[in-house]
DNA sequence: ATGGTGGTCATACCA
């Protein structure tokens, strides 16, 4: 017996919804959180989910840009949306499931990405992602009242060297900038996270979620990056089983250029 | 130094 996690970010969850059923089925996660559903609430394939066993759904979607949602086998509740840098951006989504003894909450965030110029001064965007991290060090580990804590989702930066396919060529890349990979770093931390993705898999080794689709053969060349992530509090790293990056997904029929990691627990 | 691809929504914008 096991509860398990996944975060994937789908790039439109209308048009992947085929993908998303065959991983539902082959898998079979507890929770899914998908990121960058681009799909407004009263357009969300509910009822898709809820044939394949998903009955419990928390979503925060908007038209055309970001939106996240988790999606569940068993039961969710105190279902719970952030607005961050008072965008009206849908980033950030929470609920609390019971996992064993554990009560879980479970944060699904779709980080800005921060635009092409690491420069807050001329660059809106990267100014954006600066400051979305900040307020990002209000969601700790420490949920409260006994609960456990995962924080999951796209989080648009690679922080360690081995995130990247070359440290050096990236150091000036959106991404992988020391202030961004620094912030990150130190707000996880601080707030009492464990980087469950690299508790068993070491920092010598190359580690990526996400290739671009702009290359001739992304296999081949391989520059791949580690831009999603799974979080934990302390408590859960004793009960890490397995983490599943599923990097074939990244060659399936019309992928997404981020593939699905699946963190398992030996939580019942 | 540049543009490369893909999604949304129908033209630029975002990744």
């Amino acid at each position: 017996m096991s509860f398990s996690v996944a975060t994937w970010n789908i790039n439109s969850v209308r048009l992947r919804m085929p993908l998303v059923e065959q991983f539902l089925k082959d898998y079979e996660p507890d929770v899914l959180c998908l990121q960058e559903t681009k799909c407004p609430d009263e357009h969300f394939p509910l009822k898709e989910f809820h044939k394949l066993g998903y009955e419990h759904i928390a979503i925060s979607g908007q038209k055309g840009y970001h939106g996240v949602a988790t999606i569940s086998r068993r039961p969710i509740s105190h279902i719970d949306v952030v607005e961050f840098c008072e965008m009206g951006d849908c980033r950030h989504l929470s609920v609390a499931v019971e996992a064993g003894e554990k009560q879980l909450r479970i944060h699904n965030f779709y980080v800005p990405a921060g635009g092409d110029e690491p420069n807050p001064l001329t660059n809106p965007k990267f100014d954006h992602k600066l400051k979305f991290l900040e307020e990002m060090r209000a969601m700790t580990a420490d949920a409260g009242d006994g609960f456990s804590s995962l924080l999951v989702g796209d989080l648009n930066i690679a922080p360690l060297e081995n995130d990247v396919w070359s440290h050096k060529q990236m150091l000036k890349v959106v991404s992988h900038t020391p202030i961004e990979t620094e912030t990150l770093e130190d707000l996880r931390i601080k707030g009492g996270w464990s980087d469950l993705m690299r508790f068993n898999i070491s920092a010598d080794e190359k580690l990526y979620t996400w290739w671009s689709y702009r290359s001739k053969d992304w296999a081949a060349s391989n520059r791949g990056r580690r831009l999603d992530h799974v979080w934990g509090s302390k408590d859960l790293e004793a009960h890490l089983i397995d983490m599943q990056i599923l990097r074939d997904a990244r060659g399936w029929e019309r992928p997404s250029d981020h593939v699905p990691v699946i963190a398992k627990f030996d939580l019942i």
